[in-house]
DNA sequence: CCGTTTGCCTATAGATCGTAGGAAACTGCA
DNA sequence: TGCAGTTTCCTACGATCTATAGGCAAACGG
């Protein structure tokens, strides 16, 4: 009996493109067993349980996610930074549907903390510096934008806007515009 | 043997209670058929399968959702129909999380566009058209102030804004206040 | 080359979904 | 009242999944 290498590694990264191919919700410890040929009972070496898979997965998303979105904000600034950011959100959510299930998973907050989901919410706040809001504001604008690009995200993903022949692009285009002309003019 | 009196909308509604209170994937067959006191076996002369149940409970949501916005923007217009339209919706999340997640359920196209769905939208532009867009400036708006209302609202339940001090309610208000003066003074 | 460790196996228990067919409880009509 | 006919819930079942326990063989180290 050869074997197949499995690794907690290997067996998140299997459970990320299953996700991305069949739904976060699908990734089990069973389907993941069956992409390594392997009987369930063997995955149980390497990750606790599947939500402990799933944790793993969200993990990844996140410092993926993370990377992106620190590389296409870096050497930007103001409205091409904001765009840049929101892009590196929608981008990867259409590349990756089920990764970006998976940075929206549960976690528990010791793990939230310890994840790159910190790094998210720094380079939020890096980004709105541009635009100088006071405390609290900037903190209102941290809530609003992050709503704004994983609701918008999240319903186009949803097929929520396939109703309309506009190009969801372009509606993407608009919200930003008008999201950079709101920062810079409303400084309550 | 007593009967339970089961009907698919008794189930439905058991199905919604229990959303609430545990989370919508929680809701199945089983644990419905518990609630009742009566074997899961016995369920499926009322609904077809565990999605069948999910995808009323999804509908009811809907429905629900699509009242309460209607009334709260019944009779206002403008920043004030805009801050009702956005208080309906985050209320209803807060005070029903689960049916809140039932109604962004993915339901397939035809039970979509027969859904209350429909009428989501039909308030949405009705709401905009306080702000007087033109096409496909109108359909823009639209997108944007849905993803922007569903994001702020699933982040505040996944606990994402607890890491600061600043009450999510000002941040709320802050949002629709920028809101407001965006759609009124971005006429693009 | 042999002992130890590691990796995947089988076996098992419990839970779930969904189907099939049976029996008890209602219904309505004589 | 009595007795079909229908409805409602039941038991029994097979399939799939989670998770644990213990076995056997492959890889590794001396």
């Amino acid at each position: 009996m050869a074997r197949a290498g499995l690794t907690p590694e290997r067996l998140t990264r299997a459970g990320a493109e299953l996700a991305d191919e069949a739904g976060f919700e699908q990734v089990t410890v069973s389907a993941v067993a069956r992409r390594f040929d392997v009987k369930a009972a063997s995955l149980y070496a390497h990750v606790k349980s599947t939500e402990d898979l799933r944790t793993r997965i969200a993990l990844l998303a996140l410092e993926e996610l993370a990377d992106r979105v620190a590389d296409s904000i870096a050497g930007r600034a103001g409205r091409e930074a904001l765009a840049a950011f929101a892009a590196a959100y929608r981008d990867y959510a259409r590349a990756h549907p089920g990764r970006y299930a998976a940075a929206r998973y549960r976690l528990d907050p010791a793990t939230a903390a310890a994840s790159a989901g910190v790094r998210h919410a720094q380079m939020t706040r890096a980004l709105l510096r541009g635009y100088d809001l006071a405390e609290p504001e900037q903190t209102h604008a941290v809530r609003m934008l992050g709503g704004l690009v994983h609701g918008f995200v999240e319903l186009e993903a949803a097929g929520g806007f396939a109703h309309t022949a506009v190009d969801p692009q372009a509606s993407w285009d608009w919200t930003v515009d008008a999201l950079d002309a709101m920062l810079r003019t409303h400084l309550s």
